[in-house]
RNA sequence: GUGUCCGUAGCUCAGCUGGAUAGAGCAACGGCCUUCUAAGCCGUGGGUCGGGGGUUCGAAUCCCUUCGGGCACACCA
């Protein structure tokens, strides 16, 4: 379906054209005036230099050219030169009748094109419960994969597992000195190992800060989990063992935590995965000659003459001989090539790792592991601040656990909904209902707050204003959803069913028709939030619905309108815009309760 | 130091492929519940868009400069 302002912009470039002027000034867009009109052109102002011509001269010709197009309502040449266009009632009614007709899309067509897209995002260490870091990029990265999914991409979500460095190292070299007793330290053992893992989460999630904590003040201690992660690398057999029970223990509990935050993952490899491709990767790097030794590591060069800044090389062995995060990711780019073969690769990851990113892809486009035309993306976002702008801490200093933030957050939203429930009588929420309904309200409440603004840049996330629901928030967003399911529930209870088929009629009001006008833009603003991965678009875009929706609900008495027609057109408008409002929430990676 | 991102109302943020009086929310103040959920709606006050210069008929938006802040600058991830 035809964009709205795509097809308003059609007609007045015809214009334009039958005049004699070039077609690129026939743009059309929003208007920033609301109060004189809908859409404006400012064609004519930018025409009048190429044309030697009074700009209102311009726009008139223009206007009389446009009066009596059935399309508007009203055609004006304001001033210096504006063109201000108010719709046809009749004109925007037909096209949100069809936007209703067209179940699941609204309008909105999915690619012509589609292509294999790789959304890299999460990326939790295994054996460390996921803290507030870990937030973002899982947000945000699920929102992108299901705009992109909207939009008709083969979309493929990889939690890509921080299982490989150091880290794992540190692990074994403390588990070792807690139970040195254990086969998997024997080196002579050659039987099978126990299917058991030999510690629980909440003993992997105390030995990794504690190996640590020793590991900056010991260097005999450092020195071990390097030797470890070394030999864990070359593949010694024990430590192979402790590493998959490692990622068993881990990754169950990661889903669980994941799942709480209604994000999932269609790949769970880990950097693990990638190291086979390590050594032929490396041998080709040496073999074509990009690779060589610099202070005993071996690098390859990314610089390019355009740099305004030195970009350092790009370390693909440390002089130890063992990989680092570049390697893990240059061999991840193989080995996704070989798998899936993407169009595209988008990293979520803190903007903070974006030198790590450049020197990657450089390195990666240099050496041929991927074609001219696979792109690749980092979308780098802000930290989240607390409320004295400086990196959210817990009360204490420490890192908060991603859990504990939930259940906060969980429990203040329950005090809300019960007290709510005791101001309305005729709201007979159960206990159970009730927490569940906080549950969704909670992630919405966090998930809205952090999508809503540009992930590029830094955020404050304040509880309390999260949790007040007052303005532009998701609970007010959810709330506008139950009032609309509220309604047809009504209907539905006094008339049998909803009117599926019932046409939408021109409309009877301005916030009606604002209400219209916003419906209108989807499919134009789903696109745009695609096109700029842009969750925060979808957001904004809600909100303004959401406003729109409101002052038609405060102005327009629903269940008690006489007229059938007009009734059923109301209803058709409700069921239109929950539908759209639903969508775009379940992109967004949330839904709605049916009460609240 | 070099690079990079940012600086818009008291606070949190939109707007940034240039257009007409710079928009929201919170906070403050004033209205609206016998009628579809008041977590709502309507209204009032509050801004030299960090400063300066330039391009343009027109600049928060583009260019230069300056001040202030965040972040990154090869063997952690």
């Amino acid at each position: 379906m035809k964009k709205l302002i795509d097809a308003i912009t059609e007609e007045v470039t015809k214009v334009f054209v039958a005049n004699g002027y070039d077609e690129k000034y026939g743009k059309v867009t929003l208007s920033n005036r609301p109060d004189l009109c809908e859409f404006q052109c400012n064609g004519a102002m930018a025409a009048a230099k190429e044309y030697k011509c009074a700009p209102f001269m311009i726009a008139d010709k223009i206007a009389e050219g446009l009066t009596g197009n059935a399309m508007f309502e009203s055609v004006e040449s304001v001033k210096p030169g504006f063109l201000n266009l108010k719709l046809a009632p009749e004109y925007l009614a037909s096209y949100v009748d069809e936007m209703k007709q067209d179940a699941g899309r609204f309008g909105c067509e999915k690619t012509q094109n589609p292509k294999t897209i790789i959304v890299d995002y999460g990326g939790p260490n295994v054996a460390k419960p996921l803290h507030v870091g870990h937030l973002r990029s899982a947000i945000i990265g699920e929102s992108v994969k299901r705009i992109g999914r909207f939009m008709g991409h083969n979309v493929i979500g990889d939690v890509h597992l921080g299982d490989w460095g150091l880290q794992m190292g540190l692990i074994i070299v403390e588990l070792k000195e807690r139970k040195p007793e254990l086969v998997y330290f024997d080196e002579s053992y050659t039987g099978e190992y126990p299917q058991e893992a030999p510690f629980t989460i909440s003993e992997l999630e105390d030995i990794y800060p504690t190996a640590s904590g020793k590991s900056k003040e010991d260097e005999n201690f450092k020195a071990a989990a390097l030797q470890a992660t070394h030999e864990l690398q070359q593949g010694r057999r024990g430590y192979q063992a402790l590493l998959s029970h490692i990622l068993n223990v881990s990754v169950t509990d990661l889903k669980r935590n994941y799942s709480n935050l209604n994000v999932d993952f269609d790949l769970w490899k880990g950097e693990s995965d990638a190291q086979p491709y390590v050594p032929d990767m490396v041998q080709m790097m040496k073999d074509k000659g990009f690779a060589y030794m610099s202070d005993g590591a071996l690098v390859v060069d990314v610089a390019e003459e355009t740099d305004a800044k030195e970009i350092p090389p790009c370390i693909i062995l440390k002089s130890d001989g063992a990989s680092l995060y570049s390697t893990t990711d240059l061999a991840t780019i193989v080995m996704r090539m070989k798998d899936y073969n993407p169009d595209s690769i988008i990293y979520l990851a803190d903007a903070r790792q974006s030198m790590h990113f450049i020197q990657v892809f450089r390195c990666a486009r240099k050496t041929g592991l991927v074609d001219e035309h696979v792109e690749l993306k980092h979308i780098g976002f802000g930290t989240m601040n607390g409320k004295d702008g400086k990196p959210f801490k817990t009360r204490d200093g420490g890192v908060m656990r991603l859990e504990y933030l939930l259940d906060e957050i969980n429990e203040e939203m329950l005090k809300k909904i019960t007290e709510n429930q005791k101001a309305k009588e005729n709201l007979d929420i159960s206990d159970e209902e009730a927490k569940e309904t906080a549950k969704v309200v909670a992630l919405a409440a966090v998930k809205y707050g952090d999508l809503s603004n540009q992930a590029s840049k830094d955020y404050v996330f304040d509880i309390e204003r999260f949790t007040s629901f007052e303005g532009n928030t998701g609970p007010y967003i959810l709330y506008t959803i139950v009032r609309i399911k509220s309604i047809l529930a009504k209907y539905k209870d006094s008339k049998g069913a909803l009117p599926e088929q019932a046409a939408i009629l021109p409309a009877h009001s301005e916030s009606e028709k604002n209400l219209m006008l916003a419906l209108a833009r989807f499919n134009a603003m789903m696109e745009n939030a695609y096109e700029e991965l842009a969750p925060h678009k979808v957001c904004a875009y809600i909100y303004e619905l959401a406003n729109e929706f409101n002052g038609f609900y405060h102005g327009t008495k629903i269940l008690s309108e006489e007229d059938a027609a007009v009734q059923q057109s109301y209803i058709g408008l409700l069921m239109l815009t929950k539908d759209v409002l639903e969508t775009c929430i379940d992109v967004l990676g949330f839904s709605a309760p049916d009460r609240m």
